[in-house]
DNA sequence: TAATTAATACCCATTATTGGGTATTCGATA
DNA sequence: TATCGAATACCCAATAATGGGTATTAATTA
């Protein structure tokens, strides 16, 4: 075992020799599953676990962990917000995303985030394994699915992602709300809301509402 | 132990001791994790896994079970179709759910199909392992969770069936065709296709395109 | 500091959608 | 045969969405 993993060995022994992870995730079965798997390796150990962002957030406060595995998709709060905070908290945290069927959007606004590794649901079990390894190695580690989402996403011109304020609408547009509505929630006029709706719809290459909602939908913006 | 599960303990010792259990998924992080979880239980052991339908038949055509547990949305096939040739393959096999987030529509249909056990991804797992017990003992188990999903379902009143050609109309909703380009696609009036709507966002109490596009989205009309 | 971007707001006009009706024809069912 | 559901089509009118612009301000970035 000498010098496994670089020059983590000593912190190892410090460490109780196994790495304390913390696990998210807002499908109490599948954390469950997903800690036996970690826990039956030699060298993790989750040590605590949260189903929604603000739990999460709350042992990131209390307690000390090496590595952060956590989902995207967890209700109000994503797992990006939890990484911005973890990373805050205690900057030398490891963060892996596990994560379900991303698209290139999401996936590069998490690695332009420093998040260590990214492993889909849908790769092999050894995936999380492998990406562990390799982050506690201080290296990052994508899953092949992960490369070629991206690989994906290239192809693109790069100014096609919305704004905050257009994400914003986008969402409240999916809510079923009118442009009248939008303009009384937010507080702006209407004809905002119709430029808005307009750049929306060219940035998206939708031609019509449908096919913004399908844009919606494709890009987790429900 | 004696007695317990009722009548099935003779039963459970021919069986050596434990119940048998083909695990469907197609995501193999969780499907592992999953697999973990009941295998750490007395009762219970997975077998064999798959992580696509296909295989899944496979393995019910030349391997006996107890119980098949699945997910619902695996590509191509579902967990519908596995569920109606494992039912003919092994009539006493016992089946269980185990999803996402499904609408009143999809749990409906499996319930009809005799399904006897759903348990939501998002449940503890001890919601898993009751489901366990309770069909192995003959009996149903329906989380908490899917049954406020039916109780959803029944406000609406069962004329609420779209008919074939409002169903065909939606599905070109869907497609990002306007009300124009439908009339021409199926060779008839403007005003038909309008007044098609008009009873489709009243049938589907949708108070406008975006509300019936997230309809088609949870019935399955995409 | 100059240039760019995001958010705001308006002008023009056209097209699409929605909501309230009524009515006819055809085929199936009671 | 009488009734009903489904598909067809129209009336009228109001509201919503789209497509083409321009423009100002604040903030950020080069």
């Amino acid at each position: 075992m000498v010098g496994f993993l670089g020059n983590t060995y000593l912190k190892h022994i410090k460490r109780m020799n196994k790495y304390k992870v913390l696990l998210v995730d807002d499908h109490p079965i599948l954390l469950e599953g997903s800690k036996n798997l970690i826990n039956s390796s030699e060298l993790y150990k989750v040590t605590f676990t949260a189903t929604n962002v603000q739990s999460a957030m709350e042992l990131i406060k209390s307690e000390d962990f090496d590595i952060l595995i956590t989902d995207y998709e967890m209700g109000d709060l994503t797992g990006s917000e939890l990484i911005q905070m973890a990373k805050v908290a205690q900057p030398e945290i490891k963060t892996i995303i596990l994560s379900m069927h991303d698209s290139p959007a999401i996936v590069k606004e998490l690695l332009k985030l420093g998040v260590n590794g990214y492993v889909l649901k849908s790769d092999s079990h050894e995936s999380m394994l492998a990406a562990l390894d390799k982050v506690t190695n201080g290296k990052r580690y994508l899953s092949d699915n992960i490369a070629s989402i991206l690989i994906e996403g290239i192809d693109q011109p790069p100014s096609s992602a919305l704004t905050p304020r257009e994400e914003e609408i986008v969402k409240l547009i999916v809510k079923e709300f009118s442009t009248k509505q939008i303009a009384e929630i937010l507080f702006i006029s209407q004809r905002t809301v119709e430029t808005h709706r307009k750049n929306i719809l060219k940035k998206t290459k939708s031609s019509n509402l449908v096919a913004l909602i399908k844009y919606a939908y494709d890009h987790k913006l429900v």
